[in-house]
DNA sequence: TTGAAACCTGCTAAAACACGCATAATCAGA
DNA sequence: TCTGATTATGCGTGTTTTAGCAGGTTTCAA
């Protein structure tokens, strides 16, 4: 076998699975270890992999991570903001939770938008307060130092007092077994109160955390009214969700 | 499995949840606790992921706000907040308004401070929650567009049902004439209400401030317990305080 | 205060690695 | 096709990396 052959072997397998091991390459094509690593390294110096200890990974595969303020998946957000406007109508009453999605949306609505938002979020509320025709309350309470989100029992008293049109949460966890899902049983407590508390509920996702499970249920999929993600209603992706009581978006 | 490939999972799933507990990824992949222990400390030293007992936070949700935002004389304020927190005790319970000076010492309390804060500022909120000793409680309302704290009457219902050991708030207009005095009424009934709230009272102004007036009063000069400036307390721009009722910092 | 969970440190075995060297394969030009 | 030069490969040896484990300590929450 040519070295040239080998080499484009391994590319194969690597585009194929996004890595390589040492081991498994050498068992295959009956070579010794040390071939293979020689080819490793030389494709590594050549920029076409990334070497590990132990083989080595598609270049293209690096995870995404920007040291500073880039949020992860973006785009997606974004996306899922952009749709979730066209649920917003003027005079609405909304009840929002906290996350990256949600704070996406905070700075994509439009600036002529007349509604009042609740929210427990205090990022989303300074975000939301930006747009001059928005009233903006924080549902105040403790903070909780990992999700940022005021928490506890006088979160749960104060929304008991109101009733909004419109609870718009991120999802943790969603699928169509255990319904939607979360970590924390503090979040648990908040989000089915803030479930209470509105008429209709539209549940924003990417699609990456669909058909992912926690270990506290939040809500049963019924009785969520919209369900929004990057991808077109239409997607396959999609299509355990389409029999539900829910609209895609 | 490959140690890059692993730690591209657990990016992944931070990416995807905002944090990861060790004893999950553990049993997900079906790995030691101590390994996923090893890769989570690689990667927080990396500056990738915040590690936090039991597990690891996403590291852009850490608070990505305007990370040094030119402040008006903020080496003013900077000493302000040095003199503060001395002022501070382990156990205390705090009541705090908003304002850049005040985001300015929430950022330079010291990590062991064990204390309960109440505010009415989500920005102060914010940077308090990342001292770990500390217990923040947002005292929730509508949230004003033009100076970013909760005001309205809920605000002051809230404040009416606690009792703290100290109150800190920053003097908009302050003179041996008319007392303390601020320009707007809402923020002048808050004002009053945390007051109110309070045991002892501490103002505190950059020395631009002093012997300015604006047109509604807030309280008198005896009501105030410590007034902190910038300036060494025996300064001679401070002396019309100095034979009043009061504590110069 | 106390018990459990999480943590750290040091250790071990196995895997992966690097390096030198001997041998085998390849190639260019006569 | 032969030959010498060059390159590629496999192997032995010693080193480094890795992952799990034992134990003692710290942290957390009840």
């Amino acid at each position: 076998m040519l070295k040239d052959e080998r080499q484009a072997f391994i590319m194969r397998q690597i585009n194929l699975h996004n890595k390589v091991l040492s081991t498994d390459i050498s068992a295959m094509l009956n070579i010794s270890e040390d071939t293979v690593r020689r080819d490793l390294k030389e494709m590594a110096e050549e920029g076409k992999v990334l070497k590990v200890h132990g083989g080595a990974i598609s270049r293209s595969f690096h995870y995404p991570f920007n040291a500073d303020n880039a949020v992860y998946a973006q785009a997606a957000k974004q996306q899922i903001a952009q749709k979730i406007i066209k649920l917003l109508k003027n005079d609405m009453v909304v009840l929002t939770g906290g996350g990256t999605t949600m704070i996406e949306l905070a700075k994509s609505i439009p600036d002529n938008l007349r509604a009042t938002f609740f929210t427990i979020s205090p990022l989303v509320a300074l975000e939301l307060v930006e747009h001059r025709n928005l009233t903006v309350i924080s549902i105040g309470g403790q903070l909780s130092p990992s999700s940022h989100v005021h928490m506890g029992a006088s979160v749960i008293n104060q929304l008991a007092d109101i009733k909004v049109d419109l609870c718009l949460l991120g999802a943790n966890g969603l699928s169509v077994q255990d319904g939607m899902t979360d970590s924390d049983w503090e979040v648990v407590q908040v989000k089915r109160a803030m479930i209470r508390a509105a008429k209709k509920l539209a549940i924003m996702s990417i699609a990456e955390k669909l058909n992912s499970s926690q270990r506290m249920k939040v809500c049963d999929l019924n009785q969520i009214n919209y369900l929004i993600t990057e991808l077109a209603p239409d997607n396959h992706f999609l299509s355990p969700y389409r029999q539900l009581d829910m609209e895609l978006l």
